[in-house]
Formats: C-alpha cells, structure tokens, sequence
DNA sequence: TGACTTGCGTTACATTATAACGTAAATTAC
DNA sequence: GTAATTTACGTTATAATGTAACGCAAGTCA
C-alpha cells in the first residue's frame, strides 16, 4: 500500500465537499483544472474509485454522479438511503436499517443473496416543496 | 395521439422479452439492425422512454440498461424492488409495499416529497448461489 | 385537396467511462 | 546506497451511453 494518490483524492474530496449537490467526474474535472492544467478523466475516475471503497464518497448510480458522504455516522454497514432533490439537487443519505432488515426478508425468501443496495429516491426536499419559485436548480 | 412508433415499441419490447437479463439501448439497437440495418440510437431510445411511461420496460439505473416488466400484476403503484444477479444477468422484480411504506415514514420525516423510486439490489440468484461453477455470466 | 400538427429518421455531437502503455514514485533486497 | 521490484499515475486514445436539432413524412381536420 502506498500514499500515492491520496494528495488528489483529497482533493476531489473537497471539490465535492464544496457542494451539497452531486457532481458529475467532468464537474468535478473542470474544477481541478483550476490547479491541474493537464488532469485528465482516469485520474478523476481513480481518485473516485479510491474514495468510493473508502466510503468518504457514494456514486449516485440514477445521475450518473457523485456526492460526498457528510453523515458523521456510518450508516453504510446497514446501508444508506439517498434522496436526491431533483428542484436543487440537495443529495442526502438518511438512515433506515429497518427498511434494510424488510428488504432482506423480500430477498432472501426468493433465495436472492444482497450484496450491494441502491436506493435513491427523487423528489423535492422539504426546502423546495415551501418554495413557491420555481428554476432555482443549480446548474 | 397517433399510432407511429407502435410497431418500433413492439419490436424492442420483443426483444427485450427475448432476454431475462437487462439490455444496453445498444445492444438493442444491434439487434434490431437485422431487420432495419439503417436504424439509429435515437429511434431505440425513442421507443424505450415510450415502452417505459407505459410501464412495459424499467430502466435499471445501476446498469445502464433496461428489462421488460414481465410481471402480470402491475406493482408499479406501489413501487418494487430489482434484484440484479451480478453472476447470470437475471433481473427480477418484486413487490415490496411495506417497504414503501417504511420509505414514506423516513422521508415525509425529513420533509422529503418522494416521486421516483430507485431500489435496486446487486447480488446473486438462488440459482447461481447453489451453483458452483464461475464464469457463466451472460455476455 | 390543402393546411396543420405530430413525431419519426437522420446527422451530428455531447456526456460518461475505460483500455492500454510507458514511466515515475515508493518499497524491498542486497 | 543502489539495483530490482512493485504499484499506480499520467497520458493518449477510444469505447459506451445518450440527446439536440432539423427536415420531412404520416396522420388529422377543415
């Protein structure tokens, strides 16, 4: 194991911590072109990758992007649930081991064994639903 | 409303339905040439986003890909659950209502207002858990 | 039949992601 | 300390997925 790596992975780390919202790896690209003229997408995919397996970062498998996880508790043992607001792109990670203990009893009497879970909910978050304007999403 | 596109819609639900496994819109489009060797993504994608506002294909987010909603009982309603065989291809849905409800509950909570859900389970099948030998994933 | 609407086919391009290769950095052996 | 080894990084190139936009053909209606 070596350090390697770890100086851009910090720094994409913080480029997403920037945001509430999810970004797409040429969001993310673009910014680090600030500081790294040359950077190219494998560089940005692997900081991902590496940040991913670490659990400092959830890809958000219906947007094709990326968010930092912010939750001080790690939730990812029981599993997370992401919702995603598709009026400002807030993406947060709620809680829900019992909606996971359900989900094992669906599977498992199907014989399925889980190993990964995706579960993202779209929707307008409790910001948006009180806010009557309208066009406000970020990008 | 016209009746145009019908017959495309048919054809890519055929072959969808000729597979138990999800299928990349180009992996469609492949197919599909054999019999319109001139055809173009957008007439795939067309047809899909059409088959699945009926309700007749789901898209699987976490593949990229799309299935054929092979189940009699509309559960769409109420929402279900993929389980995605990450050995055989195998996608499957099933119902899961109280799951949904446990979903309302943490989110109306936090003020989230749901109106898409994305549940998806990567793992292996009853099938291929009993079976010993690797390797036999489709494509 | 002619005016109008709808959406299809096509071209072109945008977006997302990875294969592959040479090399530089870190590690280990000696 | 230096050579051998491993690791994974930067780079180039390309693959895979998805869509904008335009002109025209099919259907609709007067």
């Amino acid at each position: 194991m070596t350090t390697r790596g770890e100086a851009m992975q910090a720094e994409v780390l913080t480029v997403l911590k920037s945001k509430n919202a999810a970004m797409s790896a040429y969001d993310i690209l673009d910014v680090l072109r600030g500081d790294h003229p040359k950077i190219a997408p494998p560089t940005v995919y692997r900081a991902l990758n590496a940040l991913i397996e670490k659990g400092g970062v959830h890809r958000v498998e219906s947007l094709n992007a990326f968010v930092a996880c912010n939750s001080q508790e790690h939730h990812h043992d029981h599993g997370s649930v992401m919702s995603i607001c598709d009026d400002c792109g807030l993406v947060e990670e709620n809680a829900a081991p019992e909606l996971f203990d359900s989900l094992a009893g669906i599977l498992g009497k199907a014989g399925f064994e889980a190993q990964r879970h995706v579960i993202e909910v779209h929707g307008v978050c409790s910001d948006c639903v009180t806010d009557d304007s309208v066009g406000d999403r970020t990008s």
